[in-house]
DNA sequence: TCAGACTCTGACATCGATGTCAAGCACGAA
DNA sequence: TTCGTGCTTGACATCGATGTCAGAGTCTGA
């Protein structure tokens, strides 16, 4: 017994008895090949349970993989998970495009909070010959993703545009959310609305401009000691919530800026006396269903990766104009939070 | 201006002045070649930014990839999502292995709830010479995965064991948790218990093995019309609790076999004046922060992927034993719930 | 000075597929 | 009959890397 090989097309067309080439123009339909050795190659392709060699035929060919390379800042969070599931939707949307399309994978691979490390991924996934590359930006700049634009390498940037390049983009509307989550607190008539949430380069800046910016436009002063994009879990936000409730004027309402931020917030709630309206930004599956549910601005990974995927898409289908910017609405979920 | 072309080793060897394979033997720190040679070789492949053609390596080497194939059911599920994060974080893992080992990759896709093209997609991967498989088995039969083996290409099933052929396996102690948690609710005097969960092949199958076990040795004759395998997202929970309620004996106790059942059966918490105790398969989010806090089976996907990871990760490592089967814990965490 | 061992090097074949190209053949028209 | 046309076919080169192997150069010790 001889290990178990896998065939090659020269095995086919021996046992057809027909040269490598013809076996070929079968297995790929070029056409111009007697019938009857169509049929002899076809069986003993069978027969022999042929596949062929994909990095023969890639390297032959020049041809790209029909693999989209997602990398993402933490896998760990299930943000970003929902963005791989959105990518994943689009790419198998059996709508969108060419029926019977070979299968599309996903590659996918995170930083895992080592920024310095985008670029050797995104090199790897580049030698992988990736079809095209998603990017959750994590590094102040992307002008290295300019280089795969020379090679043809559609990439387009999520969450985050890209810094110190232009590629395609798609981010969510996290100043015009914020903004519109803060001031339906203010219209209940809140002052003291306190901000909590995860640090982070670009979203956050955007969600506390947007917090600053209804203040402002409501005329009311920001208080610098309300401001906390520093959380790193759902537990961190205890500590802060202690701080907040030390104040002399403590908050009467909170706008958390992340998943996290608001599963600490309602831990808050429940063990302390403390009772502030809230708003969040991002849904999550239990906000129908705790007391009192909770006031969101949506905000949808899955809708991300996906107008993200469509955007590759286009490009792959033959699209060349410049970078395009999407902006995912986030629209308000009005629940019960608000009005606490 | 040609257009932007990726260099070529012969390119490298070009520009230092030597042949194709000493600029391979320097790149591959083969050695025994002089200094002076090696200082050139480096400096054209700097200067060239070159890359290896990753195909061609793998053709002449007949190496397999870095990359990790995981096949899941539904992309959907974030429960899926949380196994590729398992598998994610056991890869990355800093601690687990030789440091410098190349960056791996996680291929992945899903079925899409069409259990026909589990063994299509494996098979895609296969030729992609994925380094190994993590499949969550769909099919009522995977003895095709068995031609892998041969392959020698390690297989690790997740979730659910494959049927029909023996390989590694990773499974939550279904029966056991379910068990367990029933037992729970039946402390607490309850006789009445509902069923309500997804339908699904093994682990549904595996967890009412649980509840009826639980209630038949506690004498409890188990009553079919309160077993409700059936729902297919949190919003079909509504019309199935409407019918336990509409019987002569409702239940006052529930047990949700999964996060979708269990939402749901929040959801009629609040909307109905229905108050049951309640046990819940598997953690979420919010179950410590609704009220009341929900008393659950903990079951991580996080951990199946994880430890999934690390068996493929032993097989690569050399360990060429007989197939292993993994029972993952499903500790109760205890909380209010099954105290209503 | 010379045999033998060791270092260094590149020509060439190879992995498995496909592109190129020219030859072989059948057929119809002139 | 002869030529042109178009269909079939396989020999061969090619993609980019690496394994094989033999030959050239260097160094040792006798």
């Amino acid at each position: 017994m001889s290990a178990a090989k896998t065939p090659t097309l020269a095995d086919v067309a021996d046992r057809a008895g027909v040269s490598p080439k013809t076996a070929s123009r079968v297995l790929n339909h070029e056409g111009n090949v007697r019938p009857d050795k169509v049929a002899r190659v076809l069986a003993a392709a069978t027969e022999l349970g042929f596949t062929p060699n994909e990095f023969a035929r890639l390297l032959r060919t020049r041809g790209s993989t029909t693999t989209i390379g997602v990398v993402t800042a933490d896998i760990g969070d299930p943000f970003w998970t929902g963005v791989i599931r959105g990518v994943e939707l689009a790419i198998g949307d059996p709508d969108r495009d060419d029926v019977g399309h070979p299968q599309r994978f996903i590659l996918s691979a995170s930083t895992r909070e080592r920024s310095d490390r985008e670029p050797e991924i995104v090199a790897a996934m580049v030698d992988r010959r990736v079809m095209a590359l998603l990017v959750v930006p994590t590094t102040t700049d992307q002008s290295y993703l300019g280089a795969l634009a020379e090679r043809g390498v559609p990439v387009v940037c999520v969450d985050r545009p890209a810094a110190g390049t232009d590629v395609d983009a798609v981010v969510a509307d996290d100043d015009g959310g914020a903004r519109r989550g803060v001031e339906l607190l203010i219209a209940q008539g809140h002052r003291r609305i306190a901000f909590v949430g995860r640090p982070s380069v670009y979203t956050t800046a955007e969600r506390i401009a947007g917090y600053r910016a209804a203040l402002r436009a409501a005329g009311i002063v920001v208080d610098d000691r309300l401001v906390h994009p520093t959380i790193t879990d759902a537990a961190s936000v205890g500590p802060i919530a202690e701080r907040l409730l030390s104040l002399d004027d403590p908050p009467t309402a909170v706008f958390t800026a992340d998943v996290a931020a608001s599963i600490g917030m309602l831990a808050c709630r429940r063990t302390r006396s403390w009772r502030p309206a809230m708003v969040a930004f991002s849904d999550f599956d239990a906000a129908p269903v705790v007391e009192p549910t909770v006031t969101v601005v949506h905000n949808d990974p899955v809708e991300l990766g996906r107008r993200a995927a469509e955007l590759v898409l286009d490009r792959l289908a033959g699209y060349t104009g410049p970078p395009r910017r999407v902006r995912i609405d986030t629209p308000i979920i009005e629940r019960e939070s608000h009005l606490a």
